[in-house]
DNA sequence: AACTCGTGGGC
DNA sequence: TGCCCAAGAGT
């Protein structure tokens, strides 16, 4: 049997039940976008939601970024949040689905692979889509090691019809069955001519990513019951979100930034970026009010009910949290 | 062509 | 625990 039709015959019968399967043409892009570098554990609840807040791409083409902002929050990587509210007016306006994958990856948040795999799945043409799951099964079955074979041989066996289907299989099969750790090659579909399975290849070792420390402080100032916030309209990190008043980062420890005698620290928080670590100390800078909200003067008095209405950080959030005891 | 961009699952 | 890395895209 040829490698597409055994992956459709392990699709029809193992297929996981996901929510936006059998979605609109809405739902199903907004599962790839969430889907990018994200578990799909990870994005159920927030598709939800979302969905709860947006029902229908006019929805969230009518609303305004910081609502979308304020429902991403959590998810991570907020260009795609940005990026979608953008696609969704162009798409709206468009006043139809695009119709090929020029159309798709025209769209911005909407890349290779996205474009490719909604081409598959909304339209049926043919299209090798080409994400983590399906490059690791191609590469162990076919023994393959860089990205431009890949590419070719997931062209050569595309198959003839329900390319939907079988790319959908493809990833599947690769986050039930060809994980990348302890794969489960005994209830494999594929494993009889699969090069990995059979010992006669291996997948080279990469280099591993030595991840620095970055430094920083964060400022509290208390007002009744409100706290200084600052949205971030400068960094590319964490942009779009709300937070508190952010030193620049360094990447040594340094004292306090802002040159004024801080002594009530507070504590510090640890935060693990993909490629970095942030360590932040955490200063009541009440006493000095009129320092922090001059040097972050674009900010606003907010309790705690109104910070639950916007678009924090988890970051920030881990650090809101503890705000009762440090202040 | 490397870097940047979040967060959490899972081992 | 620390570490890899997840349905990648933009620059």
């Amino acid at each position: 049997m040829k490698f597409s039709d055994q992956i459709l015959s392990w699709y029809q019968h193992n297929k996981r039940e996901l929510p936006w399967r059998k979605g609109t043409s809405y739902q199903v892009f907004l599962s790839e976008v969430m889907l990018q570098q994200t578990q799909v554990k990870t994005v159920i609840p927030f598709f939800h939601r979302f969905l709860e807040r947006f029902p229908n791409l006019s929805t969230l083409a009518n609303s305004s970024l910081d609502e979308v902002y304020q429902v991403w929050q959590g998810l991570g990587y907020y260009h795609r949040a940005r990026n979608m509210h953008k696609t969704a007016q162009i798409w709206s306006a468009l006043g139809r689905d695009p119709r090929n994958y020029a159309e798709w990856i025209a769209l911005p948040g909407v890349g290779p692979y996205t474009a490719s795999i909604l081409t598959a799945i909304l339209l049926e043409h043919p299209a090798a889509a080409i994400d983590g799951n399906i490059k690791r099964i191609l590469q162990r079955y076919f023994g393959l090691e860089t990205i431009k074979e890949v590419k070719m041989v997931a062209e050569n066996v595309l198959p003839s019809k329900n390319y939907g289907n079988y790319t959908q299989g493809l990833m599947d099969l690769g986050a039930m069955i060809c994980t990348p750790k302890t794969p489960k090659c005994s209830m494999c579909p594929i494993a009889e001519f699969c090069k990995f399975k059979q010992g006669t290849w291996m997948p080279s070792k990469k280099a591993k990513n030595l991840k620095s420390v970055r430094y920083g402080h964060v400022y509290l100032c208390k007002k009744e019951d409100a706290l200084w916030s600052v949205k971030n309209t400068e960094s590319k990190l964490l942009k779009g979100l709300w937070g508190f008043p952010l030193s620049d980062l360094k990447e040594e420890e340094q004292s306090s930034y802002i040159e004024v005698p801080l002594t009530c620290l507070k504590g510090t928080v640890r935060h693990v970026f993909t490629h970095f670590i942030l360590e932040l100390r955490i200063w009541n800078a009440t006493s000095r009010i009129e320092d922090v909200t001059s040097k972050w003067s674009n900010g606003k008095w907010l309790d705690f009910q109104q910070r639950k209405e916007l678009g924090f950080s988890r970051l920030m959030r881990k650090i809101e949290e503890q705000e009762n005891i440090w202040i």
